[in-house]
DNA sequence: TCTGGGGTCCTTTGGCGA
DNA sequence: TCTGTCGCCAAAGGACCC
């Protein structure tokens, strides 16, 4: 899910594998790989992994990709491109279990594994040499591995750097293994253009262009103090170092879940607040779910809106004490809803985040009046078993299983208790 | 032409206490 | 006592990534 290849940099770069122990591993075009690999029937065919109609292409295979299909580009766009695509919808959970076998495969180099999304990891192999011979001879282990236990390919970039590596994976794209020693980083690095480094989408290369820089060699030769007036303090240090292969990150495993969100776009335009409420309150429950899966707690609620002009609106606020119960993050989200000025306008988007994330065994529990008031631990800790039987439901019958009423109702009523209405489960 | 859903990180702004 | 300012924090928004 990188960008594609530049066959200009696709070339021979060196063989010493002196000081290179990062691999950047990543799966190529990865949700439609799992898809051929289930269905080899469409090997050979222009595949489009992607959602509903107003959705965008999660992945393309190379054969629609040569028609100018790529991720993140509108579904109907993609089709007008390639009207003979074979559409499949997503099933993330078939993703999940491929990323989690594959992140084991890595795991079983080296522990120093850094999964950065669901289809692509670091790796620091300095410590497994030894055992499995140098970094090339280990990245043609781990695509073997790979292939032959879930029959999609992956490609690796090898560097004495994460972010060279990472660019190396995807000039090494598809199914290949790009080595980029330490001596050629710079060489490297100043034959690309300046989106090419992390961190350069749209707007920061559109910044640069406009003080003259379109090349990271050209980047390089700019005073710091240039391009940090272009894009900021911080980014502009950052990309001068990475324009001369400067990146002290180590591969970090393990790294902490910064915050859990879902939101969701309306098929059409909504125009009933209740029904965006709605939403929220379904937005919220499932935040609540993953938070107690997870065994953490939450503190800051923000909500996003994003209107039928495309402009989006975020609210948030803290709470006095960290929840991982679905009611209380739905009922300060709508609090937060209420603060959006709509401008008279349908909404587009809503979604439900929680930030400010901790361990739920380790968090200060605050007593709330309904608390004080109530025998024992009171209404919220009931409140909070009842959601928890709401997921042993879930966990058994499916996530359809159970849900708020007032998530399945179309109401601009003031609910103050919520009830749950259970599916037909026979 | 039409722009998902899951995240992270940075900048700016404003409130507040010292 | 009043005013300025500094640092910290929270909130809002933007950019970016896959």
């Amino acid at each position: 899910m990188s960008r594609g290849p530049r066959p200009d940099v696709r070339r021979d770069w060196g063989t010493s594998e002196d000081g290179c122990s990062i691999l950047h591993v990543d799966m190529d075009a990865f949700f439609a790989s799992v898809e051929l690999a289930r269905r080899p029937q469409l090997r050979g065919r222009p595949v489009i992994v992607g959602g509903a109609a107003r959705g965008v292409v999660l992945a393309a295979t190379y054969e629609a990709r040569a028609f100018g299909v790529h991720a993140a580009m509108p579904m109907q766009a993609a089709l007008r491109l390639c009207p003979n695509a074979v559409v499949v919808p997503p099933d993330h959970r078939s993703y999940h279990e491929v990323s989690v076998g594959v992140m084991e495969v890595l795991s079983d180099v080296t522990a120093l594994v850094e999964q950065v999304s669901i289809d692509e990891a670091f790796l620091d192999v300095a410590g497994a040499r030894r055992r499995m011979g140098p970094p090339t001879a280990i990245a043609a282990h781990i695509r073997a591995q790979v292939r032959a236990r879930y029959g999609i390919t992956c490609s690796v970039g090898i560097a004495s750097t994460k972010f060279v590596a990472k660019l190396a994976s995807g000039h090494a794209k598809p199914d290949g293994v790009l080595l980029v020693p330490r001596a050629a980083t710079v060489d490297y690095l100043h034959a690309l253009p300046v989106g090419a480094l992390w961190g350069v989408g749209e707007r920061t290369a559109a910044a640069l262009h406009r003080w003259g820089i379109t090349t990271v060699a050209e980047l390089a030769d700019t005073e710091v103090a240039t391009v940090q007036r272009a894009v900021g303090k911080v980014a502009g240090a950052h990309l001068h170092d990475l324009a001369w292969g400067r990146d002290p990150r180590p591969v970090e495993p393990g790294r902490d879940e910064k915050s859990i969100g879902a939101e969701e776009t309306f098929a059409v335009d909504e125009g009933d607040l209740g029904v965006v409420q709605a939403k929220a309150l379904e937005l919220a429950d499932r935040c609540a779910r993953r938070l107690r899966q997870r065994g953490l707690v939450g503190r800051t609620v923000s909500v996003k809106v994003r209107t039928s002009d495309f402009r989006t609106l975020t609210r948030s606020r803290t709470l006095a004490a960290p929840t991982d119960v679905g009611r209380e993050l739905y009922l300060e989200a709508r609090t937060l809803l209420a603060g959006v000025e709509l401008r008279g306008l349908p909404v587009r988007l809503v979604g439900v985040r929680v930030e400010g994330l901790e361990p739920a065994h380790g968090a200060v529990r605050q007593l709330t009046l309904d608390d004080a008031a109530g025998e024992g631990d009171g209404p919220r800790a009931d409140r909070r078993e009842a959601e928890r039987a709401m997921d042993q439901v879930r966990d058994r019958f499916g996530g359809a299983a159970i849900r708020p009423a007032a998530a399945l109702t179309v109401s601009t009523g003031d609910r103050s208790t919520t009830t749950f209405q259970v599916a037909d489960l026979s």
